[in-house]
DNA sequence: CTGAAAGCGCTTACAG
DNA sequence: CTGAAAGCGCTTACAG
């Protein structure tokens, strides 16, 4: 077994090639060549040899993925909603993740393998990276960029709405009271993270709050930078009373700074993360997040994908805006009264 | 562009199809007739269509990975490595992972594929992905299996050599003074646990210690499970003075869980944590752990598969056990006096 | 060192 | 409803 081809099949059911074809294509078939042909398969346990069907077809029903090789495990969740996905339309995906090789080289080895769409998780602006996008669009291969609007990239998108759900989880601090709030997040350079902060920016600005001293930090998506500077920011000589911070693993650390410098939750400090809720879930229980929708994105990108590959999309590049939801919890308190912004 | 194929490099640089098959493939040429293929193939912006040079071959450069869809980082990282490896080798990877479909399917769906071998990181003892992996190995697929010794299984492995490294842990602890040592590790199912607690329940037996009642916890590889584990261990008669925790994100739960009940590192509890080193670095900088050597478990793999490949490891399947490191940092102190194990 | 020819395992018009 | 034939873009013996 193993190399059993078309060939095999039909003359065991005593038919053409091109009726086998015909039946694993789902054409229509006399019920009695139908039979012969379904016993052929099954006894010599011949499977269609995926490989040459992409080549005469011209498609090859493999989606091209790349992603961050951070250790912010959203990429793992991210692509598996992703490739579960994709897998129920009948695509597989090649995963590759940013890595000491050039990614405008990936993607071009990506395409060599004929794959009929790209889904690339794209942030920092590479002219390369950026050429060999275009060079893919223009060849008529379907691109989908997640969590990133590059203006200049005419493509389908797919992002959060970071900066609404940030404002509106900063909007939930100041409501309670909450005047010096501080935040946390990724590095300058990923838009998810600029978004996140313009959030709050633009959040403060409205309430006419300002922006204390040392109050936005920075760092990568890791349970350790967002330690780190949580630890220094919780020994400012006036310490934030709420504080917002910008993923999965970017909580535990400031939760764990936190706690390490001697304050409670909600009582000293208020906190609201941003997050997949079924993950929090069972350690955090009582956090209140902003929920990643992951499982929506992926969704939303494999669907999107399938469809323009089928050119049900019409011409024009979509940018779908996945909404991120408040999940009220126990992690928002009144700040002391000392501390109040007074205007609620 | 895009569709340029060989037949179209070879008619500019005016040269057969096959030499310019030669000259893609390596072979001798003589100068002139390579610098117009090479004149050619700039010009046209030709690249090999690989999914034809795939079927021609009978080799596709594709290997299929299958990992869990636990939480745990420890895959993507793993999955990291192995993709970067065998890209270097000159392969790409097909990634799925378990999930509500069938496994056995996904294998077979990866075969259809052609792919050159198989990584599966497989620990579920479900007959019929034996099947599907017997099948493989039956038609000459080289099958790797990750962190599984399946011994019914006859094909290549690499696993970590858990057990001993559990061992070296512990036995660290019990030299230390410690007699109350504690282990929180992922489900009894998963071979990766159960050889970590047997690491333990050795060592434990081999200095003659007893197992206190409530010390053995199980959960899944997760913040949350441990953070849970732990905190009820905290709250025992008579809590641990030394714990040994089974994975990265365990660790950090039980980090959590310690901290806040009031309990101090190493001063009141010791603790020794199962991963990788880079990634605790910056947050857990002074953590005593047993390195889980991710990287070369991936570079392992990637080399034994290619070899297979090449048909350069004869023919016997080979198991590879990589050795863990013990880093020693500080969060392993002396047991309080009263209790000492007094054997040292 | 180079070319002409066959063929990898399918699918797709085109006849009948 | 079914079959014979051409061809997808390469690679691989085989000649020369």
């Amino acid at each position: 077994m193993g190399n059993v081809t078309i060939r095999d099949v039909a003359r065991r059911a005593d038919v053409a090639i091109s009726t086998v074809s015909r039946y694993l294509n789902g054409g229509a078939l006399k019920a009695d060549t139908r039979a012969a042909i379904e016993e052929a398969i099954a006894a010599l346990g011949f499977r269609r040899n995926e490989v040459a069907s992409s080549m005469r077809r011209g498609q090859t029903r493999m989606i091209g993925i790349l992603l961050c090789d951070t250790i912010e495990f959203f990429q793992y969740t991210l692509y598996q909603t992703l490739e579960a996905e994709l897998w129920k339309l009948g695509y597989q995906c090649i995963l590759t993740t940013y890595g000491n090789l050039n990614v405008s080289d990936k993607i071009r080895t990506l395409r060599q393998r004929n794959v009929d769409g790209l889904i690339l998780y794209y942030y920092l602006p590479d002219p390369a990276v950026h050429d060999a996008i275009t060079e893919a669009l223009e060849d008529g291969v379907p691109v989908i960029l997640l969590d990133s609007d590059a203006p200049d990239l005419v493509t389908d998108k797919v992002l959060v709405d970071n900066l609404n759900a940030s404002f509106r989880a900063v909007e939930i601090m100041i409501q309670k009271g909450h005047r010096d709030i501080a935040v946390v997040t990724g590095t300058e350079k990923h838009p998810v993270s600029s978004e996140r902060l313009s959030g709050y920016l633009e959040c403060m600005k409205a309430y006419g709050l300002p922006i204390q001293e040392g109050y936005v930090l920075y760092g990568h998506f890791s349970i350790a930078d967002s330690y780190n500077a949580v630890s220094r920011l919780m020994k400012l000589p006036r310490p934030p009373t709420a504080l917002f911070t910008g993923s999965y693993h970017m909580t535990f650390g400031a939760i764990m700074a936190i706690r390490e410098a001697g304050f409670r939750i909600p009582d000293d400090i208020s906190i609201i993360g941003f997050d997949n809720v079924e993950v929090s879930e069972a350690v955090l229980h009582d956090l209140t997040i902003v929920e990643q929708p992951v499982d929506r994105i992926g969704a939303t990108a494999a669907d999107l994908m399938h469809r323009r590959i089928l050119g049900e999309n019409g011409e024009k590049a979509r940018t779908i805006r996945v909404p991120a939801r408040l999940v009220m919890r126990n992690t928002v308190a009144r700040p002391p009264k000392h501390r109040e912004n007074g205007l609620f």
